[in-house]
DNA sequence: ATCCTGATTTAGATCGATCTAAGTGAGGAG
DNA sequence: CTCCTCACTTAGATCGATCTAAATCAGGAT
């Protein structure tokens, strides 16, 4: 019967038993080619018989190194940011890292908190999706700590911080394109996001321009900007709804935006002949959506899987596989008329 | 111009840099109430001045303790997962603690990796939902690393873990009960989850007793398991419509499951009339969904808030608030013909 | 017998913090 | 003037690993 009071097992104690030195023991845990293959096996005999436990937290004292990466991440709730998450892992652990996701609700206050104990845990690096209010001084912070890392989605010019995101102009192109070229739209409006999301300026930004270019109106009141969730899209469009109908094609700042859009209008009667929504960023369920919902594909996982390369660089891990996220491409569905209901 | 190979700040730095010793600072650091004002203020500036970062690692291998939880999930883009780390996240850093969010993919391998490196990093404790083909034998492996664990949704008889689940038999009950009492159904079926799911076992059991019970038939063509994806539901159902009509009835083994099966309904022209269809979580986009979905809720946020107060029981740090789930509850909506359409 | 080589093994310092038990000094009581 | 508190401060051991530089040893060459 174990004793409930006995002290954990370490390297000095099979050490002890066996007679031989710590530095054996060290050398066998890490896998060494010094050691004899009988030694080497005595050891991890006598390991598992005492029931040691290697003590990778003393390991990384003494190295100086760690190989757990955090991931900050603003909403794991959020579908998209559950889906760059998985792409960013799954880069991380094929090179023999360990992804530790943290969530910060949106708050930059426990953003903060959450980076500085990730310092202070001495990680190898961080990947962060920026809380919405996260200003340049908060990023300065975070440089100052030398620790290395790299940001998602909010880009922060001048702050000499690596950034990965989506190609935004290309994107509001697309979006008119698609609208005005296929469908015929002389009215169109962006919906959703909100000011703080650098995307949506980019965005809306390339959105107006391609308007103009293509002859096409834009109409401001559908430009008003709200935070991103799909119950906020869905009251913001119904309270537009009730002073009138909707312009002829509508580009969502996402596919979230786009399910909220298009319940509202469905509730008031509107079909794709009479609105032609497209979303961004094509989330796996936008397919089977009712309607299925057109989106410009970001492809959400390549982007995290990108995010991490950046960060391995910057480390000093070299990896192989591209380091700049893959172009914009329209899927063309229901939602926007392209495809019978 | 700070020098790129100096190195790090540690307590023995800001101690010399003032005259003081390590403990003084080391005191310091932690707030203790024993250093002057005089003191504390003086060090604190000068660990500023000099860039000091307090190395967590160094302090809990000498205090042998940790304020990281990991929590261990085999899906994160699962909206259900999602919402359950969220609650566990919320109540474990309102009491210091730090949650650490890693993913298995469902890979009964990778959560024994998983498992085993946050051991080895000394983690206060670990809540983990198991990976689907998550045997007896690996939690027994758990078990004997002597780390404070709960588990989640798949129970383990006899393994003296302890677990957290949802009132399987209830939920079974209930959905019965309203498809065959509020809607009349006699013909009705349990779609959906996965043999190797325990919930599925245990709520079918209870959804079969309650049916003959209430004199329903159970339709078993629409009972074969499968994986609880969206899209597997919803290839499962097309591939069942493609053989006769459904049940007049059907309670879905989760909101997923019934997403799945309603787009595949609605393809084929079925509405709420011929089938009432009931889903189980009620997760948050299952009102914003069309049809809106009609859904027994479990309350996802607060399971993992329980599991959060189970596990800090575990580990002797007082909680306040209930230690068991809440009562399923059904939440009707369009999808079984209880709202218009 | 002595020296050299290559393969193993090891003692002692070290990573950066905390803890214990003892030390210091100012101010008040006797 | 001495002694006792009380408030503060500290030296040295310790947590559990790794690293460096040196020791040991068997076998072959000289």
């Amino acid at each position: 019967m174990p004793n409930e009071t006995r002290r954990r097992v370490r390297m000095l104690d099979v050490a002890n038993s066996l007679g031989v030195s710590r530095a054996t023991v060290s050398l066998v845990m890490r896998g060494s080619p010094l050691v004899s293959t009988a030694t080497r096996e005595s050891v991890l005999a006598e390991a598992d018989r005492l029931g040691y436990v290697y003590n990778q937290a003393a390991a990384s004292l003494r190295t100086q190194r760690n190989d757990v990466v955090g991931l900050v991440m603003p909403d794991i709730v959020n579908p998209l940011v559950a889906e760059v998450s998985l792409g960013a892992q799954e880069v991380l652990t094929g090179l023999g890292y360990f992804a530790a996701i943290v969530n910060t609700s949106e708050s930059v206050e426990t953003q903060q908190r959450l980076f500085r104990t990730l310092v202070q845990q001495r990680v190898a690096g961080v990947i962060i999706i920026p809380a919405l209010r996260t200003g340049a001084d908060d990023v300065a912070e975070m440089s100052r700590s030398q620790l290395p890392f790299v940001v998602l989605t909010r880009a922060f010019p001048d702050s000499g911080v690596p950034f990965v995101g989506t190609d935004d102009l290309m994107i509001g192109r697309i979006g008119v394109e698609h609208l005005t070229g296929t469908h015929g739209c002389r009215e169109i409006a962006y919906f959703g996001g909100n000011l703080l999301a650098t995307p949506r300026v980019a965005r809306e930004r390339s959105f107006r321009e391609a308007a103009a270019a293509a002859g096409a109106v834009c109409d401001e009141t559908w430009s008003a900007p709200f935070d991103a969730g799909i119950v906020d899209a869905y009251q913001a469009a119904t309270r537009l709804l009730d002073h009138g109908p909707p312009p002829r094609g509508i580009l969502c700042h996402s596919d979230q935006v786009a399910y909220g859009l298009l319940k509202a209008l469905q509730l008031k009667g509107y079909t794709p002949e009479d609105c032609s929504v497209v979303g961004i960023d094509d989330l796996l369920q936008s397919q089977l959506w009712t309607p299925s919902v057109s989106s410009i594909a970001v492809q959400p996982t390549e982007i995290g899987r990108v995010c991490a390369r950046v960060l391995l660089a910057e480390i000093g891990t070299p990896t192989d596989g591209p380091l700049a996220p893959p172009q914009p491409v329209l899927h063309p569905r229901t939602s926007c008329g392209c495809e019978p209901r």
